[in-house]
DNA sequence: GAAAATATTGAAAACGATTGCATAATCAGC
DNA sequence: GCTGATTATGCAATCGTTTTCAATATTTTC
């Protein structure tokens, strides 16, 4: 009739319901002739667990949300594909949900633990107020990615962007250069003061202050920006740092335009490795973060605080591997 | 104790289950006082709706299926975010189930409705074999994003890639351009399929000839291989639509790296307008596709097919514009 | 003021799976 | 052949909602 379910399928085969359950779930404790009959009573009708009942009697739901506040273009649907993958492997679903702006974005994250509608969390990006006062109260599992999220006690999954930001500038020193600027991403975000404080630490290592440091945020525009700034300055850096690969690229291309070569005039890196790095004009020195790792480090980590949300959680710093390419070189003079 | 249920708040209210169910999903049939009182108990013990429970109950999911079978880079997130907000709009969820290569994905698929996981699906990217008999057998909702999936019955979404082929076309034909070549992508896809024809089309309708037809897919790499053969070429297309904006960009990079400028030498075009088209040097003319709108239209559409699975829902072709910007000029000579 | 209509509520039966407890069946050992 | 251990199964309760049907309370109508 309608679709089969666990009553049918011991009725075809004579047994209870319960030794159909356990047939599926604990197939070693039942006899090995029943087992093989309700097998084949499976097969025969073709029927498939009911998600509803079993979450319900189960009280959990094999899903993890994964909660956007992110702009949702950097990089992240790689990520997301790790995430899948990995949540996949587990018997997880993922299910997504943009917060961006949405103010009441705690409620709702802890509503979903509440209802069974998610296991745990996932949350992309930044901090968020709210969202403070209520992991106090209630210990949900939650665990971020990308971005630490203040001082709340969520274990989250980065990459190490204190040393990448000083292998950037190390590989800057060692072309030669000494007037080194900065382009930061978004500062309110962890990954942005890290990139610059890596920045920072490593040129007073070498006894040198940063020539310049703009105040931007991780996008194309940013980028767009901060050339028409370079343009303007009278002692212009001659290698750039920008905090992101788009970032980076709009700010090439801005420069382009006004007939500025790179590296030839100036060496830019960018940050993150993106598809396009490797066929840009010139190609892109940058840092490849393991998106796709970050993902499944993520699940790993909120697997685990699911399966014992007492348990103490380490961060996770991936780390970021230097590729050189095109767009830096030694000083002009 | 734990957390309140649709009991609890009976209790407190001193009403029945039944009374409560009623005051939250129709409160007009209640009276206005029960109505309050209900109302101020789920507040105080902070009620919220177990979801397991009601999806049992109603045998329903509130849940709609992403499928990606795309790269999912793509443009794929702004769709994605664009199907979030629509979706979270009318109450349901977002599942994201990536079956890149996964053999078994029709049989999954049909599973997910089956064990009730989901109420709908939306497929991503492109036909599916497997999929062909299961759908002709059970007529489940599902809608498809950006292909068509080839003879089967499920309507799909896209942008009119016919129409906006054309406008290229047109576009570099009033320029002056007589020699054109493109650079299809995916043409197992329906989409490259299309792009290709209005070129062909359009380019007969003013009584030319292709001058080039490289057959590469929707990537970077593909772009530069496409560059490699376009410098080989004896009689050079003095413009070439590439089949996407990434294309596009690893065409424009190698051939700068030979020397060749755009537009001055060759006008190159892309297709999908991603946010580094206007800040690539040169801005990339190009075809916007209105990603976000795509994703809603999707799920309007998948809605439609749940709340209906007989009906008969059209297929959508949104339109796409036309960007001209620096990458385009008139041909050299 | 009684009858009829209407508006509110409650009792109880689903929805489909899992599992503690109890029972039946099998087996080993003497 | 009997006892005690072990292995397989079944019964029935439970997870948290929704909804049909019936019952009660409230109006309306004449």
């Amino acid at each position: 009739m309608s679709t089969p379910k666990l009553t049918d399928v011991a009725r075809l085969a004579g047994v209870s319901p319960a030794t159909v359950s356990r047939a599926i779930n604990q197939p070693a404790i039942v006899n090995a002739k029943t087992l093989e009959r309700i097998q084949q009573a499976i097969q025969q009708i073709g029927y498939e667990t009911n998600t509803a009942g079993r979450n319900l009697r189960l009280r959990r739901s094999d899903a993890l949300l994964v909660m956007i506040s992110d702009a949702p273009s950097r990089f992240f649907s790689q990520i997301l594909m790790g995430v899948e993958a990995e949540a996949s492997e587990a018997g997880y679903n993922v299910l997504v949900s943009n917060t961006q702006d949405n103010p009441e974005r705690g409620r709702r994250l802890y509503a979903s633990i509440q209802q069974s509608l998610a296991d745990g969390i996932l949350t992309f990006g930044g901090h968020n107020q709210e969202l403070g006062d209520l992991i106090r109260n209630h210990p949900i599992p939650i665990v971020g990615v990308n971005e630490h999220l203040e001082d709340l006690p969520v274990p989250v999954t980065t990459v190490n962007n204190l040393d990448a930001s000083r292998a950037i500038v190390r590989h800057l020193l060692e072309l030669g250069h000494r007037k080194i600027g900065h382009v930061t991403g978004t500062t309110t975000l962890s990954s942005g003061r890290d990139r610059l404080e890596g920045f920072l630490s490593e040129l007073q290592q070498a006894g040198l202050a940063p020539t310049w440091i703009c105040n931007k945020h991780y996008n194309v525009e940013s980028g767009r920006e901060a050339a028409e700034e370079w343009l303007h300055l009278t002692d212009r850096p001659t290698a750039v740092f920008c905090s992101c690969d788009e970032t980076a690229f709009g700010f090439i291309a801005a420069l382009q335009r006004k007939g500025i070569r790179v590296p030839a005039d100036v060496s830019v890196v960018g940050f993150d490795d993106i598809p396009l790095a490797d066929h840009y004009c010139p190609a892109l020195t940058t840092i490849r973060q393991p998106q796709r790792e970050l993902g499944v480090t993520a699940v790993r980590m909120l697997l685990e605080r699911i399966h014992d949300v007492e348990a103490d959680i380490p961060n996770q710093r991936l780390s970021g591997e230097l590729i050189v390419r095109e767009s830096t070189g030694p000083p002009a003079n």
